[in-house]
DNA sequence: CTCCGAACCCTAGCACCGCTAGACAAGCGA
DNA sequence: TCGCTTGTCTAGCGGTGCTAGGGTTCGGAG
């Protein structure tokens, strides 16, 4: 038994080398420069074993999206977590999370822009996926005001901060006024 | 000189028909669907005559967002300008900007997702592009509130309605209360 | 220790992509 | 009518995601 046990911890070794190397390849030259053979090559094999690990390139931006999104969940909770009222709680998630964007590009359009072939707000809808929402569903949660369904308020309040991310990313946005923006979004939306 | 100015028209004639079709492709398979094989099968040419008018595929992308980035304006016109007070106006804006982006994907992208090779948010900008900026501020200036710039306030409405947008249509926002995350946004943010 | 069989990986290739060089034909002006 | 410019097409480059099939390696039985 001990040798197929090796196997199989080689076989997931190299399945964590592979998505840790694609994440790696996309953060320094973007998604479109991640392709079979150069990630092959990175990991020193042909590009078939890439095939025995996932079905295609989609499922490694899904592999991506999932590492990703348990890392933005705990960011955003260490972000939130140091914070003592909810107002300061709000304020610095919404940081955290820009932050977050800006900072891990590949990472969130693997999670929010790519097509990772994975399940969103539904029951199947993987673990790291649900929990990242969780995440932003317990600071925001609190702030949603009288009336208004929590999940309803995370959805915007998410949907505005995934707006600001892209669309200032891509240029979309004057680059100067980042954080006023920011500051009005949190203004506005949370009833403290 | 008649001969020329015939050719010049034809030319633009087949330009539009570049455009059209491009979109048309987009609209009905996706993005990913627009070769330039194919398109130039449509308009039944070869491939080279596309790159007589165009630099690359990115231009192509750039000119179908420019034609959308007209029309969205002019939607968003048409639709305010039925309304007699501020709020109906937001409203009536924001319902008006979601519908063109379920209703025209492929154009959305290409204004909003895609590198069509244009500039935003600067002095170059084309002209459409500002435009279709402006026709927001029109609406949101008047809602932004005091103290606060309604050119700011417009960023983060429209990158708001951007989020939604997007997050909706990729299927990351439950499908259902659209119409809900709607009416809250404009709630929050408007000060009317 | 030998040898068989299975598991594994690689080479080679498919159809497609964006893009371009160079041959060729059509149609203009002289 | 003829030469030349203008315009278009064929063919091909290096790249993409993905896969069939052959070969090598290596574990385990005798």
């Amino acid at each position: 038994m001990s040798v197929q046990e090796r196997k199989e911890r080689e076989r997931a070794d190299r399945e964590r080398l592979i998505v840790a190397t694609a994440r790696e390849l996309a953060e320094q030259q973007g998604w479109d420069a991640v392709t079979t053979r150069r990630l092959a090559e990175r990991i020193e094999y042909s590009q078939p074993v890439l095939y025995s690990h996932f079905r295609g390139k989609r499922e490694i931006i899904g592999a991506v999206a999932l590492e990703g999104a348990a890392e933005l969940a705990a960011s955003l909770r260490a972000a939130t977590g140091a914070e003592r009222d909810p107002r300061g709680r709000v304020t610095a998630l919404a940081r955290a999370y820009l932050v977050f964007a800006a900072r891990n590009p590949a990472v969130y359009d693997a999670i929010f822009q790519l097509d990772g072939g994975l399940a969103f707000a539904r029951k199947d809808t993987p673990e790291p996926l649900q929990d990242a929402f969780a995440a932003l569903l317990e600071s925001l949660g609190e702030v949603s005001g009288d009336g208004v369904h929590p999940a309803l308020f995370t959805e915007v309040f998410w949907a505005s901060l995934h707006g600001l991310a892209t669309l200032a990313r891509s240029g979309r946005l004057p680059p100067g006024d980042a954080e006023a923006r920011t500051e009005l979004l949190v203004d506005r939306l949370a009833v403290l």
